[in-house]
DNA sequence: AACCCGTGGAA
DNA sequence: TTTCCAAGGGT
């Protein structure tokens, strides 16, 4: 079937014709200085559904703070999680810091150079293993990502649905066919920053593709109609009342989520998930505190409303303020902090724009 | 296999 | 405004 699919394809003039271009025309990127494994490394995690121009900075910030796999092995949750704060998928930095250690550990701060090693690191899977392999110690390994499968369900005229799981595999056997051994790195970069600048979701640049002779979709004028990826289901929403909480000291409450699941281990305000009914300020009150087991002093709100949109969720806040008088005993996971105190501490992008418009309005 | 896990930018 | 999506991996 691999036969199939390449048949009558000119592997070797696409193999040079890409490389050629990859060299001469790629961008200049922070992770592209030098070959180091564990910037490579870093960067293909930081990557990993995320824009290039979203993670540069990201990036350059991560590497003056750990610089080396030995500073993030020993760095502490808090560090990591704030370097990594607004970036998105926060497992992956755990991931990635629980892999780093096990570098440390079993390899002697050395990073494996096989497939079948590094694919058991947390949060390495068959692209990212196949990235790191290719682009920092020259291997012949496929590394499939969405651009990837874009650019080629287009050159040879792929139709899977490149949204189901098994699909990866059909480029993955192609790829091991249509690597050149030669200069696997440039040639599985070129193909990813074609994809990025050139062959792009809609309204591929075809006329300036160098490719563009090579491509089955162009030359049967479908490239419009490739890749072929079904829609996934829309998100549901959860509404919820989040409360700023002070006390006499200018202290406010802020508490850490669950070290699993959505958004684990960030900081947020303590909330309370709302029915679909409309809130009346003064029913709220009542709620606040029966649920803080406190009288609140004062009690305003909605102070401010935010909506904060994950891929498979959308939460609707509405920001309530109160103020207490007396001692109120916290919960575990919660503390006093002080405003200026706050910034130490990572928050999804919902709270941060919370902690911007009420807090810092001077 | 299907679902969970963030965010911001573009169309 | 809504939808889609961007160098995916874990479960």
């Amino acid at each position: 079937m691999k036969e199939a699919i390449l048949k009558e394809f000119n592997t070797n003039a696409f193999q040079k014709d890409l490389v050629t271009w990859f060299i001469e025309n790629q961008r200049e990127l922070p992770w592209r200085e030098n070959k180091d494994p564990y910037r490579v490394w870093v960067s293909e995690i930081m990557l990993q559904q995320t824009r290039v121009d979203t993670v540069i900075p990201y990036y350059t910030n991560f590497m003056r703070e750990f610089p080396k796999l030995e500073d993030l092995a020993y760095a502490n949750e808090e560090q990591i999680l704030k370097a990594w704060e607004g970036l998105g998928y926060y497992s992956r930095v755990r991931n990635l810091q629980s892999a780093v250690r096990e570098v440390v550990e079993n390899y002697q701060g050395q990073v494996p150079e096989t497939r079948g090693e590094i694919s058991q690191l947390k949060g390495v899977g068959p692209y990212t293993a196949g990235a790191i392999l290719s682009i920092a110690f020259g291997k012949v390994e496929p590394a499939v990502d969405g651009n990837v499968m874009r650019v080629l369900s287009r050159a040879l005229d792929i139709e899977e649905d490149i949204a189901k799981p098994k699909t990866r595999k059909i480029f993955e056997d192609a790829l091991y066919e249509l690597i050149p051994q030669a200069d696997p790195s440039s040639f599985n970069q070129g193909l990813m920053e074609l994809g990025a600048l050139v062959c792009t979701p809609t309204s591929p640049g075809c006329l300036l593709c160098p490719v563009r002779e090579h491509c089955r979709a162009y030359e049967r004028g479908k490239q419009s109609q490739l890749p072929v990826k079904t829609k996934k289901k829309s998100q549901k929403i959860k509404k919820m009342n989040v409360l700023m909480v002070w006390n006499d000291q200018s202290e406010l409450i802020i508490e850490k989520r669950p070290e699993k699941g959505l958004l684990a281990g960030l900081w947020q305000f303590p909330y309370l998930e709302t029915s679909t009914l409309e809130n009346e300020v003064d029913l709220v009150r009542k709620e606040v505190e029966s649920f803080l087991e406190t009288e609140l002093s004062s009690f305003e709100g909605p102070i401010d409303v935010i909506d904060h949109v994950f891929s498979h969720l959308k939460w609707e806040i509405h920001v309530y303020q109160a103020k207490i008088s007396d001692q109120m005993k916290l919960r575990q996971n919660q503390i006093w902090v002080s405003e200026k105190d706050i910034e130490r501490y990572a928050f999804p992008v919902s709270f941060q724009k919370i902690i911007s418009n009420q807090l810092m309005k001077g």
